[in-house]
DNA sequence: CGGGCAATTGATGCCTATCAACGGGTGTGG
DNA sequence: CCACACCCGTTGATAGGCATCAATTGCCCG
């Protein structure tokens, strides 16, 4: 981690991303402690927290923003993870020791709380509920990826986009932002990456949704029209059904 | 976990999966306590060990075998995952407190070591080399799907056979079996499942592989000609490079 | 021996990647 | 202030890979 990026030092006790992370297990006087143990950092749009190949250090729990993970393997630049508020960044360096994928900043602003892996470790040790909770984060993250595994056998591309949206737009839901309002952080070249797709796919499934009133897009910007269309579409069951 | 699975009594001291479990973390006196809370179950063939919607109860280690997991997510009846020796099965469970999948034993003699989730929790709260174990594993299982995420989206049918064929020869090698005579666990239907493809085309590519003299395969049973040339298709690089 | 499922092989069509051209926005330099 | 370049996004034409449908063969088990 870098010079540049700038600490601040909320506690946790006050921390808005608090029902979503590992450390809602805690309460007072432990919480105190773990907080102190957290370097809360912001990291400024497109820098990168953590870089693929380098050597497990931190443990990073995402506070605010969004962060894209990258990865080299396959010759192309493949995205792997989107990373919100709660999610653990490094996790994947565990295994080997070693951070398998580079993640970015990508919102307007982003903070991270960090950990080293060792002093993380210390803290776990005599809290099962912590314990259970971070079982439980990794456990998401597992599903999570577990569940695009089975989008990317069983649905076309314009299922594809249309999870990819409801999916946006519950995340921003889930954080008191407008579910049908919606900027996108990604470029078409970062969303068709994610999913699998190319750029001129994305756009033109974007544009059959504005033919069909789903959405209205001007550039990054997009507007649900209709939630359940896209939903529909999302399971298969457009427009019938 | 019906009463027709078959229990046994066999120590974590003497077992042959020492090497890839969490529990490598332990030494004595406290591996024999960890021993001692496992309930050590011997699964049929074709018995499934937890099943999708299931509550989450225990957690399992995989000790000998292999295990297919199932979900009926997306109409289908897909695959999400393979587990052998040393994989965790139910973890997927923790975030929801219920099974997402059903896995059933694949294999002619498989056998978990069962622990309730509780009593894990508890075990582990006192031992940070048994956390970062833990930790260790789930990071490895992470790394999977995103493999298979990864997998999905950059490779075509041929690839990812010879990739399936090529991790499954080093799985047997891993084990001290013959990683060129290898007898499938999976039928045709299993395997396109797991890499997404129809039983059709996995037919097809395993028919070219014959022609190219890289497989000779009889039912289930195949004997690899050409591990290199496998990889080389693997990577995309055959037949030239 | 026959029923039924697994696997193979063939014919066809669709989805989406690829290649290509174009428009719009932004930044830079003259 | 304008011209130009460049990148991002959109739209069109084409081709190829794989799914789908269909028919046949092989195999296991009663």
């Amino acid at each position: 981690m870098t010079g540049s990026l700038i600490e601040n030092d909320k506690r946790c006790s006050e921390c808005l991303a608090r029902g979503m992370c590992m450390a809602r297990a805690l309460i007072e006087p432990q919480l105190s402690e773990w907080s102190g143990a957290l370097t809360r950092i912001t990291v400024p749009q497109g820098q990168a927290v953590i870089k693929e190949g380098a050597p497990l250090d931190k443990i990073y729990i995402v506070q605010m923003g969004c962060f894209l993970s990258h990865t080299s393997e396959y010759q192309k630049n493949s995205a792997v993870n989107i990373k919100n508020a709660g999610d653990l960044l490094g996790v994947g360096g565990i295994e080997k020791r070693r951070y398998p994928y580079t993640s970015v900043a990508a919102a307007d602003c982003n903070v991270v709380c960090a950990i080293p892996y060792q002093k993380f470790l210390e803290l776990l040790a005599g809290r099962p509920r912590l314990i259970d909770c971070f079982a439980s984060v990794m456990s998401r993250e597992l599903n999570k990826q577990t569940e695009r595994v089975l989008m990317m056998k069983n649905t076309n591309a314009m299922q594809k986009l249309a999870l990819f949206l409801v999916s946006t737009s519950e995340n921003h839901t889930a954080r008191s932002m407008s579910g049908t309002d919606i900027k996108l952080l990604m470029s078409r070249a970062d969303i068709g990456d994610f999913l699998g797709i190319t750029i001129e796919t994305v756009s033109r499934v974007f544009s059959q949704f504005e033919q069909f009133n789903i959405l209205r897009i001007t550039g990054k910007n997009l507007t649900i029209l209709d939630l359940d269309g896209l939903r529909r579409v999302a399971s298969g069951t457009f427009p019938v059904n």
